[in-house]
This record gives C-alpha cells, sequence and structure tokens, in this order.
DNA sequence: AGATTACCTTGAATTAAATTCATATCAGGA
DNA sequence: TCCTGATATGAATTTAATTCAAGGTAATCT
C-alpha cells in the first residue's frame, strides 16, 4: 500500500534524478530507496523508471506517480502550515542578511513565494553590505544569513542550499577564448572587475589566486551588469556564477569559462540559530530556496 | 511523520464517529487506531478529537486533517486508476442484478458516479425480476448481486455494503397508530402490500410474520410510490425501508413504526465472483455505494 | 584494453516502528 | 451502583522498513 514515504521520495528522486542524490535528501540510504521503489514497482505491475546508466528516467506510470506525489506533498504542507496557524505558532520574524552579492538574483521570487505562504511571518532583507554576515546573527539583527561561509559554534546551523560554479568571464576577443579551462598562472597581468567587498570574500582570490601567489590589480562595481559591461568593454575580466552569465554569453557579449580542473564552485548555505533550525517556516523558507533555485538557474547542484 | 495510513484511519474515524468500526474498516485493531492518532496529536501538539462518551468529535485542527485525508485519498484513488489504465487493466464488464426491489432508490446516483471514474467498465442493470439472483452468477449473466442473501460456496464472495431498518408503513387513522412498536401479533387481519416476488424474499414475512404463524391477505404493486398510495387509501399496510418512507412521513401521507423491539433490519452485501472481488474497479463500486448511501440515505448502518 | 568511476540492485541482517493483546479507565444510562 | 459501550495504555509481538555489504553494469578516462 502506498505511503506518502513513497511519495517523498519520488519527489526527491524527480529533483534529482539519482538515488544516492535523493536519499540523503530524504535521510535514507540509496538502498533503502532502491528497496522502496522496486516494492512500489512490484505493487503497482508496472514499471516507474527506466534504468539508465546515469540514473533514473520516469517512465509515463512513474510520472503519474510524480505528479501525485506533487499534488499530495504541497496539499500536505499546506494543512500542516494550517495546524500551526491554529495553534498560533505560524508567526516569527525572519530578516536575511547576504553574504553574497549575487544572491540577489534569487531572492526575490523566492520572498515573494514564502511571503505568500506564510504571512505571519515578517521577512526582511537586511540592506547595505555587511563585513561580517555571521556576526548579525549574534547581534541578533538578523535570523538567517545566506552564504558560503559556514557557521563557528554550535549556536547556529547551517542548513545547505545549492552549489553553483563560478566561470571566468572574458571579453569575447580575450587572448584565452582558445582555452577550454582558465588556470591561475594564465590570468597574470589581467585587471579582476568584482563586487566592493574584501579579497578574503571573493572565492577567486581566496581559493585560485592567492594560492597561486596571483595579485591582480582589481576594480569593482556595484551590479552585475556593470561587472559585464566594463568585461565587455576590455577593461578587465570577472568571476560570476555560472547563472549570471549565461544570457549574455548566448548574446556574444562576453565569453566564459570554467577555471581549474574542475572549476570553481562555491556552496552556498543559509545560516541560522539552532533554536530557529527547526521552525516549519525556516524549513519550508530553505526548501523554496532550494526548489526555485533548482528550478530557474542553470547548472546548480542541490547540497 | 504523517502518512497515508493516518489518512485513512482518519477518514475512517471520520464516517464511523467510532474507533472500533474505524478500526475494523480499516482492518486493524481499536487500540491500533487509538495509538496511531494520539502519536498524531503528539507530532503536531495539538488535540485532533474531543473524547467523548460516545465516540471521537472532531476539533478544529482534527477538522482540518481530515480535510487533508479526503482530498488526498481521492487524489491517490485517481492516480492508481491511472496506472490501471496505462496498464489497460482498467476495463471489464459489470452486469448487476437486484435482489432488492428498494436498491433502485439509490443504485443510480451510484452508477454515474462510478461511469465517470471508470469509464472503461461496461455498467449495466439487469432488468426485470429474477426468482435466483444468485444464479445469475453462476450461469455468467451478471458479475455482480447486491441483496441480502449470502452466497453458499467459496467460489463467491459477499462484500458487505449497510444495513437498513424497515418500518411497518400505516395509513395515518390506523388503529395501530398509537403503538411505538408494532409485533407480528398485532397485525392479524390486515391486508399486506409488497412488491410482486414470491413470500420468502418479503424480510416481514419471513423473519416476523412466519415465525409467529401469522398469514396475511398480500396484495402487490410494482412501485414503491404505488404502494405507498394503496397504503395511504386504507388500502393495507406496507412494511418498507427508512429512508424510502421518510418524505412520505414527514408529509403525514402515511405514518411509519419500529417493527418489534430493536426494528426489523436487513443487510445489504454485493455478491461477487471470487476472481472478481479483488479488481479495483468492483472494490470501488463498493466503496461509492457505501460512502453515497451513507451520506444519503437516512438511518442506516455501514457495514 | 584495462582501470576507474558513478551509478543501481540484491539478499541477509538489523533496527525501528506499528500493531496486537490484555487490561485499565472512563462516562452515561438503567 | 452496576452494566454497557466507549477509548487509553503498556508491554509483548509482529511486521515492515532500513541498512550493510557485496555484486553488477555501463560509461569514461588513460
Amino acid at each position: 500500500m502506498i505511503e506518502l514515504r513513497h511519495l517523498r521520495s519520488l519527489a526527491a528522486i524527480a529533483d534529482t534524478g539519482k538515488l544516492v542524490h535523493a536519499a540523503s535528501q530524504v535521510h535514507l540510504t540509496q538502498s533503502a530507496l532502491s528497496h522502496q521503489m522496486r516494492a512500489l514497482e512490484e505493487h503497482y505491475g508496472a514499471a516507474l523508471f527506466q534504468r539508465t546508466g546515469a540514473g533514473l528516467r520516469f517512465t509515463p506510470a512513474g510520472q503519474r506517480l510524480l505528479q501525485l506525489a506533487r499534488e499530495t506533498l504541497v496539499a500536505v504542507a499546506d494543512a500542516e502550515r494550517d495546524l500551526l496557524r491554529l495553534k498560533g505558532d505560524a508567526g516569527g520574524d525572519l530578516r536575511i542578511a547576504l553574504e553574497c552579492h549575487t544572491c540577489f538574483d534569487w531572492l526575490m521570487p523566492v520572498m515573494d513565494a514564502f511571503r505568500g505562504r506564510w504571512p505571519e511571518v515578517e521577512v526582511d532583507l537586511l540592506a547595505g553590505f555587511h563585513s561580517d554576515p555571521l556576526a548579525l546573527l549574534q547581534s541578533g539583527k538578523a535570523e538567517l544569513v545566506i552564504g558560503s561561509q559556514k557557521p563557528r559554534g554550535r549556536d547556529y546551523v547551517a542548513l545547505p542550499l545549492f552549489r553553483f560554479e563560478i566561470l571566468a568571464v572574458l571579453p569575447v576577443e580575450h587572448r584565452l577564448r582558445a582555452k577550454r579551462r582558465i588556470e591561475a598562472a594564465d590570468l597574470k597581468g589581467e585587471t579582476l572587475i568584482t563586487y566592493p567587498v574584501p579579497e578574503e570574500r571573493i572565492d577567486l582570490i581566496r581559493q585560485v589566486l592567492k594560492p597561486a601567489g596571483i595579485k591582480l590589480t582589481r576594480r569593482t562595481a556595484e551590479l552585475t551588469v556593470a561587472i559585464l559591461q566594463l568585461v565587455a568593454s576590455r577593461r578587465g575580466i570577472a568571476a560570476l556564477p555560472n547563472w549570471g552569465v549565461r544570457n549574455y554569453v548566448d548574446l556574444d557579449y562576453v565569453i566564459a569559462r570554467r577555471i581549474g580542473a574542475k572549476g570553481l564552485w562555491s556552496d552556498l548555505h543559509a545560516v541560522v540559530p539552532r533554536a530557529l533550525a527547526g521552525r516549519p517556516y525556516v524549513t519550508e523558507f530553505v526548501d523554496i530556496i532550494r526548489s526555485k533555485c533548482a528550478a530557474g538557474l542553470d547548472g546548480i547542484e542541490l547540497l
């Protein structure tokens, strides 16, 4: 007999395409999922997946059950929200601070979706630049920080969001355009255009250039479009998230190249005080980020 | 973590109002349901029921979960139907024979609802009177018989529907109008108006009059309204299901009285060949009867 | 071609959880 | 006050899900 557990697994498999990843998403082993799905298939006497070398592809029967899963899981979430509301536990503050400039790109639709579902929660985005965003949690000025820093103590929890690749962005006619991969040494002598934040907060510098002992001239701009404009007009190069440059690359405005052999990746987390980590609205805020970003952002990988 | 199992139980509790009955509906013990519900209440930190001496009453939180259960369970049923359809297993014949005249009263809406959900199943109602409806199953002329007879062999299964009370129907000014309960002896000398079926098929005769050694003059009519007309115009008395006479009683057209101390009850079953009993469309046909009748018919009791 | 990697599957062992059993408890009606 | 008809509870049991430890397979790299 089918249970919500199966539907949760099904949804996770659809999200990730792979049993291993789905398993960690639902806090099970990959084997458990395999057993679960096989049991479902036996129960209904129909294959739900086509097993390919690189994961699972849903069959029509699988898709129908997936549709059920999607419907059902939101119905359950809605009901649970209403139960909290009946208890009067659905309210709270959620002041958000961003460690990364680029998070602005996807945060607004997330906040909108969230506000629709948790009208009693006061969501706010802390404006301006913060040298030490995690400190805002300690001082009680924010409840949630999005960034790649992990919290020090055990009073705070990092809820994994996703990882994205940071690409080197070059003008179209750049001397390095023929290389598929850009190495640290290649960049010697370039000007690096970044957001106006300290060096330690720039992944390319911290993880690639500094270890290689390379120091570039730096120039800053506030907005992503401004950075891209500067790159396009040959004032320097930049390192930006995959999804942020995709459109401009497609328009041949700039070119983007992988950095190093495996690429330069950044892991994003939502850091919250441990006391808040279990609150349903926090959990759901994180879920919304994950699902909206997985759906809307190219080439990211859920953590 | 909530599971469909909980929702199924919740729905059963709502249907029956009592843990014991709900338990048998979902094939569990009363204790299991009690544990289940307590676990749910603990999980959500909210009471789902108000425990009264006579069963459970849903609190608002309980009602919200019940609503979820209702939505979700139909979504699941829909999906499972579609899975069968994808397998091409959703078709079949369902020719229905009625042992009881009064079943016509509720069968049509049931058939309509069923046709909507299982368009691939050929549903038909066998017309006319059948002296031995169960024989129709054996001869392959019908797949399902509705009535109170239980099948003899183990090639056939009786799926329980509901029990209803048969009331004595009397003209408004009848000499027995002052009695709350009608006993067999009271009826001596009356004319009994029935459908045109053999004596053994009339519960009042088989279960009440014959044991008391009383034989009444009999007169027959095809239609329920015709019987009621005859009763109203003092041509005799009748014995009809609770729900069938309610409206006429409310209009003071006739009066209805309980027969014997505990009333005269009839248990309805759907009898099908064992091979068909597990088919999902058969199960659902029975479910539709049960739920539509429970909702639309006064004073019946699900079996 | 051979090794490596990144998947999924399988069966047995284990662990966890749900269910039953056997009472206990409780409320209302005669 | 004592039935009757309900639900609650705790321990024992049973059932079912999960993990563990290998095994298999196909694609990719060298």
